[in-house]
DNA sequence: GTTTGACATATTGCATCAAATCTCCGCGAT
DNA sequence: ATCGCGGAGATTTGATGCAATATGTCAAAC
């Protein structure tokens, strides 16, 4: 758990419940509680050594986020993840980050573009996986601060909060292709070239290429996982199959 | 506001969190429990007569609507409201809303299109307000209705989703404008000519009619509260109690 | 006038109880 | 014999009360 806020950074979160949120947060992200996993607290207490009353309120702060979802008298749950789902979540990154982009571009000054400089840099100087399919968790965290420091001189705070949001669930994709192998892909040249025009200030150039890197993303996820028409379509160990619908009450 | 519930529709929700939730919204987008205020959890389990553990996951559930903020060991509080907050809402609305707008132009069938008559004919059937200041509960619902209606045919749950807490976000200034009086404003016609250009598809002049109808609303709010600059404008002049009215159950 | 200490209040977390749901098993019907 | 239906046990969730820690305030002392 390196550094998953890219929210609030504040220094002192004393709270139990503050601290399990960063935590099942990341293991969300990460993949360790998959999509569609049952959130049960008595299981997850001794996991993360913390009563029930903070886990509850943990997973309620997640579901603010659109990682957990709360079903009246049936507790948490990981929030599924579909084709469709995906398709909405790209198209919507596309838009929303270009409007973000835009108002960054038009608004940024010379030391936004020396924080842009700078995550590009760290950026370049961490490779994004190992070949064997695990991947880095320091890449992942520069990645997500270099998003971040991209749109944040746009001066919309509700608009970036929602780009945040529209990236981490997206992130939940995107690792899935990634630990799932093979990605010929120049990413580094994306993020250089995205970039490079920005910092010419050349909108038009730069909202196309965010464009296209958000797309391509999504094409490699599709690419690794052709079955992402179900609401589980990865790990899911649970052998036990449930009945077809016969609820009737 | 009696249909509080723009996102999952299921029927049933027994648990006095969901209630609550509801409850505390409305008094939040009302104003009864103006911008700013702290929300002690004591005093308010006698208010909405609960205990205190479903007054903390409603509270915890409302931060995730942007309408309460969560400050470790200090609990919870009405998110303040203030200018620069009003301006990048509108702004962000004016762009989200257009997008969604123009998704639901794209793809609304004749159904749709019936939907949309129908919230306008519903919405024209009421008054907005009295004159005397007192907003009329029934008018406020079937507004909100018909907004979201208008963007409903777009397919996308995450730019909707975005759109609603958007709304629900300027409802909280857009009564403070409202319950002040005076309001020289031909709503109803706004909103007819709105649909007219909807429904012939002229997405240019429906997208520049909805971007004057949201700037309007921020104008009059403005207008009706010129010194929206400090974090509490208004009210907060009642530090002691207010009224506990809305007591039904 | 500033600082420090103590009191009162509020928030956080845990243990316990009640209610609802889920699972599994048995019974009957086709 | 297999499938559908119903009920009892077990598990889980919802909610209350109580204890512990942290915060804010007020007053007294320097």
């Amino acid at each position: 758990m390196a550094a998953p806020s890219r929210i609030a950074g504040l220094a002192s979160e004393p709270t139990l419940t503050s601290t399990v949120v960063d935590r099942i947060r990341n293991d969300i992200l990460r993949g360790v509680l998959p999509p569609g996993e049952k959130l049960r607290l008595e299981h997850l207490a001794p996991r993360y050594a913390v009563g029930r009353t903070p886990l509850r309120e943990a997973c309620c702060r997640l579901a603010s986020e659109g990682l957990v979802t709360i079903e009246d008298q049936r507790g948490f749950r990981v929030v599924p993840i579909s084709r469709a789902d995906l398709l909405d979540l790209t198209r919507t990154r596309q838009q929303l980050d270009t409007l973000a982009l835009r108002g960054a571009m038009a608004r940024g000054d010379i030391s936004w573009e020396g924080e842009v400089t700078a995550a590009l840099h760290r950026l370049l100087r961490r490779t994004p996986a190992s070949s064997d399919g695990t991947l880095d968790d320091d890449w992942e965290a520069e990645h997500g601060r270099f998003h971040a420091t991209l749109l944040g001189a746009c001066d919309s705070p509700w608009l970036l909060k929602f780009c945040a949001t529209l990236f981490d669930q997206s992130e939940r994709y995107r690792r899935l292709a990634v630990s799932h192998g093979r990605h010929a892909r120049d990413i580094e040249e994306e993020h250089t070239a995205l970039v490079r025009a920005t910092l010419a200030r050349d909108a038009e150039r730069a909202c196309a290429l965010l464009v296209e890197h958000i797309a391509r993303t999504t094409e490699l996820v599709l690419a690794a996982h052709p079955g992402l028409s179900v609401n589980e379509p990865v790990s899911e160990s649970l052998p036990t199959k449930q009945r077809s619908a016969s609820r009737k009450a």
